[in-house]
DNA sequence: GCTATTGTTCGATGGTCGACGAACATCAAA
DNA sequence: TTTGATGTTCGTCGACCATCGAACAATAGC
């Protein structure tokens, strides 16, 4: 039920990693759903997929450091990690998000 | 031994190609390599693979939009599409290479 | 024509990945 | 306390990936 997962120290972001994240649409998606800088829990994403994949890509997200995981009693909440990402590789997530935009990458992945 | 793949026309790059490209980090150093805008022959990149293995490689980034290949009797030359690519996500490869440079990553990629 | 160079392609191998369902753990609410 | 909601973890499956060596094709140069 807890993230075990910790969350990686903004030093210690690898590209790769991040690239490697980037590569699968549905991830993409939620990394757009959270573009708006706003928190939202798990329960509210609308995934076509079950929740332990869900809850796999959810993992790889945070491993890769773009987003941070928050728990509040049995519900998680989950924001993309912008201010470190921009310190760290500074304009980066913005073209991304902008590409993704522009090809509507993750379009599956929506809110409740 | 000619690059019998296709480059793929400027609107028909997909995101997740390029991110899927660009998480290995040998093909980083080699667009590292050619971040300079300079063609460069295939004998002359230094890399830490078979030439079945980098023959691969340079078809995953083609694939993705990332380089042209050009052939010259028995040789080829590869050059990012640098253009091209700014035309179709601005800024990304810019902010890639920069977080590649900041990380180091591919540095076991060089010249000869 | 023969040979060396260069790059592609073809298995084979071992590793990773995305997806699923089932079982488990934790907490809230009835 | 019992029930329901919420995530995690595990095992499994099929697909893909990076790597290698070997075999093949095409061209340059002798």
């Amino acid at each position: 039920m807890k993230p075990a997962n910790p969350h990686p120290d903004v030093d210690q972001l690898h590209l790769t990693d991040v690239m490697s994240a980037l590569s699968d649409p549905l991830r993409v998606g939620i990394v757009r759903v959270l573009a708006d800088g706003n928190e939202q829990a798990w329960g509210d994403l609308r995934v076509p997929v079950g929740k332990s994949t869900l809850s796999h890509h959810l993992k790889v997200l945070r491993a890769a450091g773009l987003t941070r995981t928050r728990e509040e009693g049995t519900r998680c909440y989950v924001r993309l990690r912008t201010e470190d990402f921009e310190t760290r590789f500074p304009g980066l997530l913005t073209s991304v998000l902008q590409a993704a935009h522009q090809e509507d990458v993750g379009a599956q992945v929506t809110l409740t």
